[in-house]
DNA sequence: ATCAAACTGTCGCAAATGCAACACTGTGTC
DNA sequence: GACACAGTGTTGCATTTGCGACAGTTTGAT
């Protein structure tokens, strides 16, 4: 897991970087985008540039590398992720953590899932979701009915984006902790579903 | 009229100080204000404040020296101050101009005006524009029934100040164009009433 | 009065950034 | 093809900023 470096000037210009490449992703659309109109619009210099990433394409990559890694270490300072987050019924803090730091980096999101961003991104972000799955085996009981665990992974990663783009669109969003308790509650229905057709399946 | 540098690190780092500490004396007061607060939320060094300011009280008189060198220059660059500026009756442009500077540094007048903010600073303000109106002595007549231009100019300038917070405090405030016309009716009939009065002054 | 803690202001050195110049690639125009 | 033109990467050197350490000052508690 690459670390954010420390020192305060990279932070701000990437930062800076990342804010033009945003605004001018959703102006343009990716492709138009050049880096000479991201450094001038962030003030930036053409040499800054290419000393923190090769092309816009690594500037993406770098932006979804650290945010991931955020995600990551989010996760791992939580003690007991199974232990129940407050609500009455069962529910993981890691759910709540992971809606939570959603809503932290919304530009980032919906830049990546929005109908006018690059959603052409969304297939990475589900495998990174099944990345993370498989760093988090807790979170999947181990067998299911005879199901490959590949596959489960893969319907709980593209419900999950489903259900965050719509999270994303919508004007007044519901809070994190609420997105958690429903999603939780999907994802538990589908588990139970499989768990009663699996032996028809399996024969 | 001092530059702002040309480099834009200084200006960067300049924009986040003011920044951090526009936030914080609206906040705490500009007393209560910390050197170390405004370091700490702007993520500036220490010593990289030093090298820009000696106090906070300094990074006040910097601001508002740059903010008055900008109308300044923006008033330079008119062709001719006094020209209609399209409305039907006669209007100085350099009256737009004014406005106009006004609405594009908001946060600084709300601050230095305001009634949460700085508004000890005001009498520097005032005096500010009597400066302003010495080195445009067009926008006012030369003599005007004997009264000292001196005591003219302060009247104008409180006069103004008081309208611009006037504006600053509406939630919907009119436009620039629309604070000029309105300003310019209100200065003529001042100029109007004590061409009246000055005679029976004199005696 | 005394002491600790926090804040202020300054210093030298290391690291990041800006700048100007350069060669290189594509792209369209004649 | 020849050409101008705009964009891409790279390099050496100047400037700015960060960092850590330091001494002096203020503040507040005992």
């Amino acid at each position: 897991m690459s670390q954010t470096a420390p020192d305060p000037r990279v932070y701000r210009t990437q930062q800076l970087l990342r804010d033009a490449f945003l605004a001018l992703v959703l102006e343009q659309g990716f492709e138009a985008v050049r880096v000479s109109e991201i450094i001038t619009r962030a003030g930036v210099n053409r040499a800054t540039f290419y000393r923190h990433y090769r092309s816009k394409r690594d500037l993406l990559r770098s932006w979804t590398q650290n945010v991931g890694d955020l995600l990551d270490a989010q996760v791992e300072s939580l003690e007991d992720p199974r232990i129940n987050a407050g609500s009455e019924e069962y529910l993981p803090t890691i759910v709540v953590t992971i809606f939570e730091h959603i809503a932290a980096h919304t530009p980032y999101y919906r830049l990546m899932l929005g109908r006018h961003g690059l959603s052409s991104i969304a297939n990475d972000i589900e495998g990174q979701i099944c990345a993370f799955l498989s760093r988090h085996p807790h979170l999947l009981e181990s067998t299911l009915g005879g199901i490959p665990v590949q596959m489960r992974m893969r319907a709980y990663a593209a419900e999950f984006v489903g259900v965050v783009k719509w999270w994303l669109e919508q004007p007044i969003p519901p809070t994190a902790q609420q997105m958690a308790v429903w999603t939780w509650d999907l994802t538990s229905r589908l588990e139970l579903a499989a768990s009663f057709a699996a032996p028809r399946v399996q024969r």
